[in-house]
DNA sequence: TTGTACGCGTTATCAG
DNA sequence: CTGATAACGCGTACAA
């Protein structure tokens, strides 16, 4: 048995049109008569023809894919987080090539997974890349955002929240409650959000017990 | 600023053999000799090539690709399952694309990115796919795998643990207790799971209870 | 608005 | 073992 798939010259073919046609039907902003499109779109329908992202992907050097790598399998947080991202690129057309970290840094390994796949962006999430690799993935045009993470040397964008602020709030109201010496429980040490976690609760006390 | 990518091509080029030789390198199991394997080898380092899996995929019919759908974004249990399942893909050369859902039905939208990229295959966790979606896959030989679900009318392959004898086990030890009266509470009804485990629960108590 | 011809980067095929 | 050439399925100048 041989698989045949259908493809926008066969569409073509039984609808009476040229390859380029299927191709513009099938691009909004192109400019095709409301009478063929319909007669194409009918074709396509029967055929149960979509075009192949693969072969578009090529040709336009837009592969339409964003690379997310996580490496947390314990904290629900990033799940659900994942789950956002993904609704959120679709909306815009994008899918998500994702990849699992076990190890605290990215490994080149999987980063040759984005690389290969052309995607347009990488999104990392709760793990940690070598500016070794930023540095190739410069090279590459591919942009990196950390997500809840942040690193001034490897100087790529990033989104966090505040943690600075959160915690001195925390401390603050500590602090008015009347307990004056407290015990700051934290996560793991090297992350940005846990020293700026850390610090925001430093902070706030030893600036109260100056006066 | 001009983004050229590096190809097999340019590769070939600078090291002074044919294209198809770039290839043959990259292409475990063809034959090359280790002389001109290590030459091409060295400038396809300089020039920090990578074979282009999209134009791989094209030519091969192989995209390298799982699609994986997801629904839930709460339970932890489904995030450590995406993890292993991605780890393992990966080990096996595979890439994971992955697409979640809001709906308890898997929609044709989602299912399209996966025809769209030729997925090699579908992993389905937590979630419901309508026979008619079923069908259209069947139909593009694009397997299915139903993960820790199962429906007997879809008839297309799955993986979940036996709940009827999990909780029949359950109820025994309860049993055993001396309690013989006990209160099921359930997940949602509406999944092969929960209706399982509330069918051995009853079942056990039932046969006990003849005697 | 539509068709022709070419190219994207790769693997497959066939000669040599 | 190696090279030339076709094909994969699509987007896009260019011409009509």
């Amino acid at each position: 048995m041989k698989k045949k798939n259908v493809s926008a010259e066969l569409v073509a073919k039984k609808a009476n049109v040229s390859q380029s046609t299927v191709s513009r039907v099938f691009t909004p902003g192109k400019s095709v008569s409301e009478e063929t499109k319909q007669k194409v779109l009918k074709v396509a329908n029967e055929l149960n023809y979509k075009p192949n992202a693969l072969a578009r992907g090529l040709i336009t050097n837009k592969s339409k894919l964003i690379g997310l790598a996580m490496k947390n399998k314990q904290n629900p947080f990033y799940h659900e987080v994942l789950a956002l991202f993904t609704q959120k690129l679709k909306q815009f057309g994008y899918s998500v090539l994702f990849v699992y970290t076990e190890n605290e840094e990215i490994q080149q390994e999987e980063i040759n997974q984005f690389i290969e796949f052309n995607v347009e962006a990488i999104i990392i999430t709760d793990a940690v890349l070598s500016s070794d690799l930023v540095k190739k993935l410069k090279s590459s045009n591919i942009p990196v955002m950390l997500f809840n993470r942040y690193d001034e040397t490897l100087n790529c964008n990033s989104v966090s929240s505040d943690n600075i602020f959160a915690t001195r709030s925390v401390a603050e109201y500590f602090y008015n409650q009347g307990y004056k010496h407290n015990l700051y429980v934290s996560g793991q040490h090297n992350t940005s959000t846990n020293r700026d976690r850390l610090y925001g609760f430093r902070q706030y006390f030893s600036e109260k017990n100056k006066i």
